[in-house]
DNA sequence: CTCCAAAAATTACAGATGAAACTATTTGCA
DNA sequence: TGCAAATAGTTTCATCTGTAATTTTTGGAG
């Protein structure tokens, strides 16, 4: 069998090191969310992204949306394309300027979002079931703190 | 301009809405450090995981390996197939079972290892700068629940 | 005005990824 | 012993993803 090497200071645990701890975690919680809205309704997690980013923000235009989820444009304007083609999304003209658009979520799409929001905050629930509302509050600091090391810029938080 | 309409209890607002945040924080942590080692030493993120789990355990065998990072068999095998072509890793066949063989980092793994490692743990250094030593116990506690409620059966944490 | 750099969005291409099928080996047990 | 089921790992194929190039439109300098 495998032998269990004593620590070296020097060495990079992965089960200790934060930045791979985060990226499991996410990923595990990502998955189980984006299992649930894609087997019911086809969703992909950027799809899903751009839909309650424009419910909030109605007529928001793509690069816009772009900014507020961290998503690479491309990827913003496939998961458009193909939300627009199931026709979830509707996109109209900026008159004051020809480059970009405006998107609004079709009343099927509305009808989509009022179904899987619940089921993603409940899932935040669960998620968060076992620590204290002082310690909830404690975890969304310490990750601020930490996103704002890492991108001082982001608006977003 | 987009207009910003008023929070419904049963909106999902992104940017508060936990799974979303983890995401966005893990992607963009994950890329900086993968940047450092992807221009340096041509290594991806499977990659080096897989480096960091043999180094800590020599003679691990691949399913041993996605058990412990939570990789797909799958990436393991191609991370560990470019690996062994550009001798940074040795595979030796186990008598005991010709299914599963052994992996080792080779000498030229090992120098990696020993470059990379430290930049990694600087890195998690400065994310972790602007907390106390009680806040980083804090944080690693609070993930660590979480995780539990989201893989039980997860032994890693 | 006219021109050109910059911005919004899409397209093209190449590389990464994951599910499912496949191969090889071992194990349990009738 | 013999053989079905399970396990380790690889390959295939279709899809996803990111980078770079392209298109269209705008806005500002001269």
């Amino acid at each position: 069998m495998a032998r269990n090497v004593p620590a070296d200071p020097q060495d990079l645990d992965l089960a200790g090191f934060l930045p791979y701890r985060l990226s499991v975690l996410s990923n595990t919680i990502s998955e189980k969310i984006a299992a649930t809205y894609r087997r019911e309704f086809g969703l992909s997690v950027p799809q899903w992204r751009v839909m309650a980013v424009v419910k909030r923000y109605p007529g928001i235009s793509a690069t816009a949306v772009s900014d507020k989820t961290a998503m690479d444009k491309v990827a913003v304007s496939r998961a458009v394309a193909s939300l627009i083609d199931a026709e979830r999304l509707e996109r109209r003209a900026r008159p004051e300027d020809g480059r970009s658009s405006a998107l609004f979520l079709t009343p099927e799409g509305l009808a989509i979002y009022d179904q899987v929001a619940p089921k993603a905050l409940d899932f935040e629930r669960t998620l968060l079931a076992e620590l204290s509302v002082e310690e909830r509050e404690t975890l969304a600091r310490l990750l601020g703190t930490i996103a704002r090391v890492v991108s001082p810029n982001r608006l977003l938080w």
